[in-house]
This record gives C-alpha cells, sequence and structure tokens, in this order.
DNA sequence: CAGTGGATGCTCT
DNA sequence: GAGCATCCACTGT
C-alpha cells in the first residue's frame, strides 16, 4: 500500500496495522519525519486508556478508525495515537518516536532544543515539535498531503527489520511485547531493544 | 552512565 | 490522595 492511509488502512485490528506503520511518514504543518517507534493498546489491556470502557477521556478509542486520539499525558505533555480497528472495539496505536525528514527548523525552534537526536525521540517530544494539541483530539487523518491535516504515508519500499519489545512507562500488563520499532534506529526511545530485539514475524 | 524529584492536569479510589 | 502511555534538570558515580 502506497499513499495518504485512510480509515480502510487502520479498520484493521492494531496488531496487524502497528507493525505496518514503522517506515510510515507522518507529516502535520509543514514538518514531517519517518515512524520508527509505535506502541498499541486495547481494550482488555490494563495499561489501555480503553480499559474501563468508553469514558469521556477515552470516547475518541472507541470511535471511527483513522482518527486521531491525542490525551494529555502527566499533566504536562501531549501524546497522539491514531484509532484502530472497528467502532466500539477501542484499540489504538500510539506513536512514539520519528526521524525528522523535514522542518527541522521548525522543530528546533518549538522543542528549544538543537540536539537532532531528541527532536522527536518520545511521544511527548514528537507532539511538542509536530505542534499537536489536544485540538487534534478526533480529527480523522487527512487524505492527500496538500491538506492542512495530520498525514501518514505508506512508503514505497519497506524500512527495515521491525522489532517488538515491551511497552515503555506502563506497570500493568507490562510484560506484553506490544512496542513495534525500527531495529536499530537511533531515533527510537526509551531503553532500545536489545540488540536485534524480537523479530516482529516470530509471534502472532 | 544511573538515579531522583519537580512540573502539572486529569482520572480513579 | 495516589497514580499516571513524560520530560527535564540535577545529583552522584
Amino acid at each position: 500500500m502506497v499513499g495518504p492511509l485512510g480509515a480502510e488502512f487502520f479498520a484493521r485490528p492494531a496488531r496487524d496495522v502497528a507493525p505496518e506503520l514503522i517506515g510510515c511518514l507522518l507529516a502535520y504543518g509543514g514538518v514531517a519525519g519517518t515512524i520508527v517507534e509505535v506502541e498499541r493498546y486495547e481494550q482488555w489491556d490494563a495499561a489501555s486508556h480503553s480499559f474501563r470502557g468508553p469514558r469521556a477521556r477515552a470516547r475518541t478509542m472507541f470511535g471511527p478508525p483513522g482518527r486521531l486520539y491525542v490525551y494529555r499525558s502527566y499533566g504536562v505533555h501531549w501524546c497522539v495515537n491514531v484509532v484502530c480497528d472497528a467502532v466500539g472495539v477501542g484499540s489504538a496505536v500510539l506513536i512514539r518516536a520519528v526521524a525528522p525528514v523535514s522542518g527541522v527548523a521548525m522543530m528546533e525552534s518549538r522543542r528549544r532544543t538543537a540536539v537532532r537526536r531528541d527532536l522527536c525521540r518520545g511521544p511527548g517530544r514528537l507532539t511538542q515539535a509536530f505542534d499537536i494539541t489536544g485540538i487534534l483530539d478526533g480529527a480523522p487523518l487527512a487524505r492527500d498531503a496538500a491538506s492542512d491535516g495530520v498525514v501518514v504515508t505508506a512508503p514505497e519500499q519497506g524500512p527495515g527489520p521491525v522489532v517488538r519489545s515491551r511497552r515503555i512507562g506502563i506497570s500493568r500488563d507490562a510484560d506484553r511485547l506490544w512496542r513495534y520499532s525500527l531495529g536499530g534506529s537511533p531515533w527510537v526511545s526509551g531503553p532500545r531493544p536489545t540488540p536485534a530485539g524480537e523479530p516482529v514475524a516470530a509471534a502472532a
């Protein structure tokens, strides 16, 4: 699949969508980066905001797929997900890190740092560099690159080996290997998966 | 390098 | 009042 991704791409289980997002281009407001790290969250997953059902904060997770779920983290940062699967499932993929591709000067200005490696490494840093905030919660992904909205575009070629590892910063259901990243990438956040990590193809 | 604590807002107990 | 899907500044090796 090549080109901007829409609702039909995300209307599948997050276990299928998440690894395919690695290597895709995330673009918004003149800045762009290649997705190198995501995590998936499901309703029957104690670490997920959808765990307790469609309550106020996580209601977007239970809406149509292909929309952004943006929430505030630790009262300070924003984090951005894309809703997956069918309406009512409560499934989403958190975008945790991208490799900067364009608009780097804008990213540096927003982040107030010139440390290239830290511009978009981590979910809070990424949203700051992209100026993604809570006003985008519930917004559908845009279908064309010229749009004002957030666009996710599939690459023509695969990015390289996708590995899976434990999710970052959670305590409940922490053993699930639901974090997907580009093997060996320096743009990945947190403790990076050990040497090669676990190949995504090896696990169903 | 590792570890600690503060900032700050919202949800749950 | 506790606990976060975090980040940064600071400390001590």
